[in-house]
DNA sequence: GTAGAATCGGAATCAATATTCCGTTTGAAG
DNA sequence: CTTCAAACGGAATATTGATTCCGATTCTAC
């Protein structure tokens, strides 16, 4: 039986970590989060081993709902849009929260063994919504994965880490995807 | 009157800390790049009064090497290219060591007066060449500086971050590169 | 209502690094 | 060749922040 107060501090913890670190990232001090919590570091302690494990929670949480994302679109069958949806998707939450890339970066060489299911994942979607993409001619068809795992990194940690306004990562998405499309005329701009 | 040691030290330092900061980014040890310099980290202290004291040299220089990049390519006054050789400059030199967007990132928010004047020169450096690659035509005209620096900045931190091989790179760039050219039919993605 | 186990809070501990200090060494000038 | 100020090396110190520990406080079950 889990207590119920261990159940609402493990709520309370996980909620106050996913907005501290939401807008600290990896640096974002446990004492802090225990704070904002309004509870002990002790009991932070009691419900996830270290920061790293806390933080692996908040990813994965929220790399689950991108995935969700990814399917639905899928399923909704509009292959011309479903990736670049997709693509601003995970873009614009990269610049509601910097945890995303962060996980990326400086971890980057020791990703834990779920992470990398996750990863994984995360690639196969997108490769899928790409596929999907360029069968009916909305990708140009000479583009492949690796640059466009580049190109969708870079998206993100320039809009986690700038202060961009929604309008200038409205308008430097539409310039990338001109470059993703096929021969053909560019879409206007959004204005700024 | 310098004494000859201390300029000789003074000069590996310097050296060592470039390395050593380009390799591992700001997380770099002071030991580190002491010992790879072959001296006390006293030292190191005496020329430099603190480890972004040290950064923030071998930052400066690089951007200087690159304003006079710029410089060069706009005297050149070959404005179909100078915007995008410029731009591709700029990634490759992220790729090769995690120095630059290392400071724009975490720095970020307290940059120093003497860095904050180099800002505003690559800023102009970039709007110069932009305008001239506009106004032949080789950059479509409703792009603005905002969404280049944003672009710039993302296409700097994945090509440092990521291990990315060089054909990635150059086939990244090419696609965000047709996505800022005119109308005009894409170039043909360098092979992978 | 009470006992016992689980959970709490937060002070104390530990670890990692930047930075300081000072006795020792070295270069420059006369 | 001396002298002495400047520079050196690197141990000691200071700081920052994660993690541990344990007496005090809840829960839950009976």
């Amino acid at each position: 039986m889990i207590r119920s107060d261990a159940a609402r501090n493990r709520a309370k913890v996980l909620a106050a970590a996913e907005i501290v670190l939401g807008e600290q990232g990896l640096t974002a001090r446990m004492d802090e989060i225990a704070r904002r919590a309004g509870v002990g570091v002790g009991t932070v302690y009691r419900h996830f081993a270290t920061k790293e494990a806390l933080y692996a929670a908040i990813v994965s949480a929220r790399v689950d709902l991108l995935l969700d994302e990814a399917a639905r679109l899928r399923a909704a069958a509009e292959p011309q849009t479903g990736f670049f949806r997709f693509f601003a998707q995970v873009v614009a939450d990269a610049a509601r929260k910097k945890t995303l890339t962060d996980a990326l970066r400086s971890a980057g060489i020791d990703v834990k063994a779920e992470q990398a299911g996750q990863r994984t994942q995360m690639r196969e979607a997108l490769a899928d919504l790409l596929r999907d993409a360029q069968r009916v001619g909305a990708v140009r068809p000479d583009v492949d994965m690796p640059e466009i795992l580049a190109l969708l990194r870079g998206a993100s940690m320039a809009a986690e880490t700038g202060d961009y306004s929604g309008p200038v990562i409205d308008r430097t998405l539409a310039v990338l995807f001109d470059g993703l499309r096929p021969l053909a005329a560019h879409e206007p701009l959004p204005s700024a």
